[in-house]
DNA sequence: TAGTGGTCTAGACCACTTT
DNA sequence: AAGTGGTCTAGACCACTAT
């Protein structure tokens, strides 16, 4: 498929950060010209990308690489530093555990890997204003995220940095409400324990799963919104 | 815009239920004859509806009216009765209430409505294997809706009596996680109060708010999931 | 074999933005 | 005025499905 030689083409500049948020992509006639097709299939690869949410066209004008909060709709891969910086709030993250460790039975399966392989863990809460309103508990992947390990999370969530190393493919999110384990109070600064919303997510790059974390929002302090529209 | 038009047609057809799940759809060439147009333009309108879930469309065969379910993708508008027994367990509904209130100021401002307008509210536990699942609490326009009150919310849900009367155009949520009230640990036979997950829908249609829900999941017996693709 | 959707071409005109 | 995206046309060839 001629078009979708195109999408490749301008994904690979988008996911190697060569075109970052707001560059301008190749106009239709050049990528037209560019890759010898009629101007319908360039703008064919442009049109999908942009129903997609990768950019952002714009008549007259021309097409752009999309921001990156905008790359996805409802309920997507969030990133929660950007979210409360949005609101301008004061973010804050304190690294609980950053380490190595073999993988149980159940994280094993969730990786695709070996029971006892090793893997990376890390505990981070996140505070909004002073206050707790996420703890994120991950599970990596090595393969995949050598680094995980030396990176310094107070300043890159890990979202953003396995965003970064292997560009995600897929996700899959359970919601639930749960009470929280005397742990995981203690990571959110709880006095008594109180419902929980708990999201578990599992991310997908081209090399397999990437990561499987377990995010838990005290109920009192955090909302999910999420906006659909459907347009006959 | 000549595409748009055509997909607004199919889109009434669809709609009215004059094409119910699985009818035929006129195909690119009939519709290029049928509206004069170039077949890339009945393709066009086609298209789109396959993107939004309307249709199916099959290489070979032809397009499809697309099976409710199939209808929207992560977090959708979801048929509780439907999911149940698509698990082939047993569905039962108990209407708790249903009459006319006066609008509270909560109620009110959600429905864009004064004050003490008179709102149809009901009351419906959904079991699964005669355990309820998801106590529904919901307000409802009566402009859209008239015959709210008089229909039998056993055999058909709230939503599929409001998305026939008035196709919905758009919907919010939010996603919290509570202590339920006694009334709802009553409605939801729970003995003892324990986290729940709570969904507030609004949807509107054409006409504007169609119904504000308060649905309630005790998080013992319910989990929400999801899964996206970054198709690049 | 006839009909369908999937892909593609080489033009065209328009409304819009930028310079 | 030049360039861009938005829409549309009238063809074409292909792979697939149904009969």
């Amino acid at each position: 498929m001629k078009f979708s030689k195109i999408k490749q083409h301008i994904y690979s500049k988008i996911a190697s950060g060569e075109w970052p948020e707001n560059h301008p992509v190749s106009s239709e006639n050049a990528l037209a010209n560019q890759f010898s097709v009629s101007r319908m299939t360039a703008r064919r690869a442009l049109q999908e990308l942009a129903d997609e949410g990768l950019v952002i066209r714009s008549k007259g004008s021309g097409t752009y690489v999309a921001p990156l909060k905008s790359q996805t709709s409802f309920m997507a891969i969030r990133n929660i530093a950007d979210e409360i910086r949005a609101r301008n709030h004061d973010y804050e993250a304190h690294v609980h555990t950053l380490k190595q460790v073999p993988a149980s039975l159940q994280v094993a399966e969730q990786l695709g890997l070996e029971p006892g392989a090793p893997v990376f863990y890390s505990v981070i809460a996140h505070s909004e204003n002073g206050l707790p309103v996420q703890v994120e508990e991950r599970y990596v992947n090595p393969m995949v995220a050598a680094d995980y390990l030396r990176q310094d999370f107070t300043y890159i969530t890990p979202h953003e940095y396995l965003s970064a190393v292997a560009p995600l493919t897929e996700a899959s999110h359970q919601i639930e409400a749960v009470t929280p384990s005397a742990q995981v109070c203690d990571w959110l600064e709880l006095t008594k324990p109180e419902p929980c919303l708990r999201i578990i997510r599992r991310t997908w790059s081209d090399a397999g799963v990437v990561t499987y974390a377990v995010l838990t929002h005290p109920g009192s302090r955090f909302v999910l919104g999420g906006h659909l529209t459907f347009k006959p």
